[in-house]
DNA sequence: GATAGTTTCATACAAATGTTTGAATTGCAA
DNA sequence: TTGCAATTCAAACATTTGTATGAAACTATC
């Protein structure tokens, strides 16, 4: 299989301009050029170029749900299979957020890469995150588990809302720190969490006050 | 200044391509194909394809804010000049989760293209987007006279979990669906702004619970 | 009804871009 | 070394795309 030499210069320098410059205006000759390596390779060694972009996407996926599994399987064998909702909501948005957030100059290349994917979402990155659903899953099953009081329907709205408050946070930082001209500080990074997990974690747990305040909100209509 | 006939086929022909196809996949020959005019009028009406994409967008965000500032100011007023933090948070999100979920088959093409706008986001849109700000200011100075023994961060921390909240649940609906096999109903409009405020609602008062809660998150790191 | 300004139209332009091709080169095994 | 497969390369291909052009058709004003 020689050495991977090519395909690897190709990764690395699609990575690169893309979390740089976005999908939108990145061409497979900027690509070949900053890899240094014949334009014709691209196709060779992955297919296509949507090809790329999906193994992209993938490894990097792959690694971000890999350590969210790691944190949610540590927080429930050290629970007796139970873990507390704040831990498993940490294990979902922690990850992400950690590598997408903090100092600006010392976020990876992968990092910027994905706050990239999450804000352009292009067509062959929609399909991967598609088939992401299974993986979702197993984090609402143990949050089924931890609150085994608490309606499904709500389960499945408490993960949506963590997602939510985590990932347009990264997707929309630059306009929260300009709205809040510098004062929510995005460089704090487990100040950023810990402010989504609680509030997810209110959203699950404080039943009395989200009825009332829905019924609340409901009359104002 | 003649009949807008021309102008008006191709914004009313764009913007049911774009909400259907997305951005993406649509050229201007199609959008003048289903307009039923030469491809040259898009030109000479527009200046470009960008300007097109854009005034679509303007049209249809101005009158979200404009629904949004309605309803503040009518809450505003009600209140003296201070209007429940709920009340203001439903101004907030209430417009456009009514403009974009409820039954699909009766989403109107103006919902469907802000949808896509928002899952897609594409350069013209964006450049948009980004003056949003002077808008979403309003809201977080009502929110500061509704709350005025918070602290400005945790207004703006609240403002932008809200709308992350409204916006996530737009971009995902399917997903969520998809998720929660059906349980979770997006189509009770009502509900899920409901959902919405009052998880922000949580965010913005219960001090104690969510201090309490970010500390525990934090030691379980 | 002539004229000037506006709008429409067919067509051409120009550039960008992903992909393919077939020959050249390389690297390794027999 | 020879041979064979894998890889690299320059070049061309084939489209697609937004945009520009200049003539024709239309409209309203005087």
């Amino acid at each position: 299989m020689a050495s991977d030499h090519t395909r690897s210069a190709i990764l690395a320098a699609a990575e690169r301009l893309y979390a740089d410059r976005g999908f939108g205006d990145v061409t497979l000759r900027d690509i070949v050029a900053e890899a240094g390596v014949n334009l014709a390779a691209v196709n060779y060694h992955f297919g296509s170029k949507d090809e790329l972009i999906a193994e992209l996407f993938v490894t990097r996926s792959v690694q971000t749900n890999r350590e969210r599994l790691r944190e949610l399987k540590a927080a429930e064998e050290q629970g007796g299979g139970r873990a507390p909702i704040e831990v498993i909501l940490r294990a979902l948005v922690g990850p992400t957020l950690r590598g997408c957030l903090g100092p600006e100059n010392q976020r990876s290349t992968a990092a910027r890469f994905m706050i990239r994917a999450s804000i352009e979402s292009v067509p062959p990155i929609r399909r991967i995150k598609n088939r992401e659903i299974d993986h979702l899953r197993k984090f609402a099953a143990s949050m089924r588990r931890s609150l085994p009081e608490r309606s499904e329907v709500d389960i499945y709205w408490g993960l949506n809302f963590a997602l939510a408050m985590a990932h347009h946070t990264i997707r929309e930082s630059e306009r929260l720190i300009k709205l809040s001209e510098g004062k929510c500080d995005l460089e704090d990074v487990e100040d950023v969490v810990g402010r989504v997990v609680s509030v997810a974690t209110m959203t699950l747990t404080a039943a009395k006050v989200e009825a009332k305040s829905r019924a609340l909100a409901r009359d104002a209509r």
